[in-house]
DNA sequence: CGCGTAATTGAAAAGTATCAACACTGGTGG
DNA sequence: CCACCAGTGTTGATACTTTTCAATTACGCG
């Protein structure tokens, strides 16, 4: 599914209002771009204006799983922040993508001295657990034909959006075994 | 893997030596016991003393999904209690467990009112995230022998604490394809 | 001892990956 | 303007893996 959070994005453009436009800078990716990589270190906390970005993990297989798209006012970083570790995954563009980042330092500031802040990021981080544990549930205990079809019910125009690799990477099958499901969803 | 957090649960305990004895309730589950069950209201944050627990969801084609087993200083709750929603999973004893229970209520007031409190949710979540993130990446783009030995590395004597029923659940397969692989195991 | 639950195993069926060949597209340079 | 190329998508045949089903055994406990 590709993950939104309006709330926090309203947020975010109010605190800009209030004059703190120079800790939280807007900034554009374009497409291939990689806003984060994978096993680096992650200095700020960056949150999605509009545009689709895909986070992704490399295995050591070769394979790519790719953990969610993110859509609007989503957040990636702030695992980073507070485990204070190297990034666990890539976050790249799938169309242009402008976004907002604040510096790691300005990002616990305002964790720390901002309630409402705080909480919204709570309640965020609660949300990606909720919905990853949800995912993988579905996902390991379904078929192909039944993830495919829930991928698409979230997304409008699925196939137009995404490439199918990227889209057999979701569900961690291959693009051929992808194909064959959808030609058989058509023939019923 | 067994989670556990021991830094939280000493945090817990140094709370109730401080006084608060009458807010965090020590309880105990037997074997079999669901300590919080899927879809219902949550009331309570929880916090493992000691003792093994399993989170699973159970799926509408009848499988269940392990999420996760709980070790010492585990938390679960706090998830529903941020989203403000019926639980996702079931968290049910395979051992007595020992636990703490903080009211939702409480365990609020502990996270606007304790900074530190609040700073190790924060961290825990997020170490969940990237746990989880890491775990189902690697499930999904391994093989079933792989995942075993992953698994074995990091519960030690996992066949005499776990059934192979739960093993299978949290691998995502069936019991007798987790039998087909112990098999092979030995052989080679 | 007897009961229910868990574990084991073989055989057949179903699902998925692998591999290889070929089509389609947009961009580049001669 | 066309030939070429790289990337993406399509498809069939085959090999491999996992599930399903069913029968049997082992184990713990009242």
């Amino acid at each position: 599914m590709i993950r939104v959070n309006i709330e926090l994005l309203k947020y975010i453009e109010q605190l800009r209002v209030q004059g703190k436009s120079e800790l939280i800078r807007e900034e554009i990716a374009l497409v291939g771009d990689k806003i984060v990589k994978e096993k680096t270190k992650v200095f700020s906390v960056f949150i999605v204006k509009n545009g689709l970005a895909k986070c992704y993990l490399k295995e050591d297989t070769g394979e790519d799983f790719i953990q969610e798209f993110f859509g609007e006012g989503e957040v990636f970083g702030e695992v980073e922040c507070f485990t204070n570790r190297f990034s666990f995954c890539t976050i790249e563009a799938l169309t242009a993508v402008t976004y907002y980042r604040i510096a790691k330092r300005d990002f616990m500031k305002l964790i720390q001295s901002d309630i409402t802040f705080n909480n919204l990021i709570l309640s965020l981080m609660a949300t990606k657990i909720r919905y990853t544990a949800l995912r993988h549930s579905y996902n390991q205990t379904h078929d192909v034909e039944h993830n495919l079809a829930r991928l698409r019910e979230s997304v409008p125009d699925l196939l137009g959006k995404i490439s199918k690799k990227d889209i057999a990477n979701y569900l961690g099958i291959t693009v051929r075994s992808l194909n064959r499901t959808l030609k058989s969803e058509k023939s019923t």
